[in-house]
DNA sequence: CTGTTAGCGCGTTCAA
DNA sequence: TTGAACGCGCTAACAG
């Protein structure tokens, strides 16, 4: 329909009032005394009129906009809905709504929105930095919104520049490689996935370092690419071994290998797992 | 840091000239002429500001928002994020930012989005209603902001009421099945998920639906409760057969069993399907 | 102590 | 080209 919305003024004119007085009264300012009949006539008049205060008007005046937007690369994979989530439940229970952008991981997209962002004047962003973007932040920084990098470095910056929340994945990779070493494995898989992204790069190295840790050689086979699929093999693989799907969605899982029997799978330890190496971090 | 927001009167004062000349640039307003050298001082001033106009400021006086809202009741389920993904493909081309809320399928949740989403005065709302909600759409029909209800009827109100977008899936069910049917199968599974969900109702009514037209009776331990495992079974499964794993996000997956042999499955066709089959729609 | 007036903040737009 | 009013809620200051 779009009719207009009610304002302040129509509720004050309603309640036979002022506006400061329906301003004080709806936003229960202490200290501020004003009778129960008064009281009581603008919140009805406020009712019937379904008068909703505009976020808009209140943030002009220098008030926080209640506003938190978070920048995703892949919308639509499950990590990035997750961590999502978690955002959103904190901000909600703070009082703040989310906004959430999805930038392809593409740099020209994170600009257009993070442009947009500041034109709306949100409170805070949570970046999540596409691979390989460089200047965008230069641009947040100028402004001075308050921002989070979360998840991925940024490639162009020193860590003192930025505020960052990130995950050891050198240390997890490293730290996972050695519990399977520990078990007494030495046939052990890494599959992973597109090999620019930093952080699948960082837990090579982890898994590389307990590797040679152990003097257990290196073999170039035992990494595996996905997207993998249900049935894929490794390269010593009996005929009947099975590997869980990871669908698109692989990061790191770090198989070990029983000859002759079905392969296991377990994932890498972070702030999102489900207990010690039951999820997969991707 | 946050240093103050560069603001219109900022730039005109190191332009030397007005707000309303600087607004009228900036925006690129027509049949308006300035001239090349004042454009030119105003346009650099802004650069070197490092000004971005504010949403707020605009919206107040009556202009769009720029912003589109999104209510989702299952933030981390795949099919819903694709919804959103699409959504906001179509929004940011058109040069609107979209919001995305988590209502948890929970209808006192969904009231508080609702309303902190009016008060954003955000240009229009993408609802997707939560199971069960019921005088939610009171508020924002008494309100007037433009809604579209999408992908889930609302239990207490006629279709009259407000704008939908739906899929029918008594008839995608229907058709699916009977396809299945006309390919020769008979023992047909029905793989689904909550009972409560109504759009699964449909399905699983034009699943029934087909059947009795084939005469093929109706056998309840066909229908399967998700979320289903890799490795679960059908009743009259040789022990090799094998399901495709929906995780917890099985709707409709019509699967079709040739005895002694690994069962197929095959999904609805709806609008977000790749093409005929290839789909499930969960 | 209770309620009102008035001006701010910022981009838009009419009138001069 | 520009001054100034406007839209809307907040709040300091003032009046009753």
């Amino acid at each position: 329909m779009g009719k207009q919305y009610t304002t302040l003024k129509d509720v004050a004119r309603r309640a036979h009032t002022s506006t400061a007085t329906v301003s004080y009264i709806l936003n229960g300012v202490q200290d501020r005394y004003v009778s129960d009949e008064l009281r009581q006539r603008v919140l009805t008049a406020a009712q019937e009129l379904n008068y909703v205060k505009s976020a808009l008007a209140s943030g002009l005046k220098g008030k926080s906009r209640g506003v938190i937007a978070i920048t995703v690369p892949q919308f639509t994979n499950i990590f990035f809905s997750r961590l999502v989530l978690a955002v959103e439940q904190v901000a909600r229970a703070q009082g703040y709504v989310v906004t959430m952008c999805n930038t392809f991981d593409d740099p020209d997209r994170e600009r257009e929105v993070l442009e947009s962002l500041i034109q709306q004047r949100v409170d805070g962003i949570i970046l999540i930095p596409s691979e390989r973007s460089t200047q965008n932040y230069e641009l947040i920084r100028r402004i001075g919104v308050p921002t989070v990098i979360a998840e991925r470095p940024m490639l162009d910056y020193g860590y003192e520049i930025y505020d960052y929340i990130l995950i050891d994945n050198f240390d997890l990779a490293y730290r996972s490689t050695r519990y399977l070493i520990e078990k007494g494995h030495r046939n052990i898989a890494f599959l992973t996935w597109e090999a620019r992204v930093v952080s699948l790069q960082e837990r090579l190295r982890g898994y590389q370092a307990a590797l040679q840790e152990a003097d257990i050689p290196y073999r170039p086979e035992y990494v595996l690419q996905g997207p993998l699929q249900p049935g894929g093999r490794m390269p010593d693989d009996p005929p009947d071994a099975r590997y869980a799907s990871a669908g698109n969605r692989c990061g790191i899982w770090v198989s070990f290998l029983c000859p002759g029997r079905s392969a296991g799978a377990s994932g890498t330890r972070g702030p999102h797992s489900r207990g010690p190496f039951g999820f997969c971090h991707w």
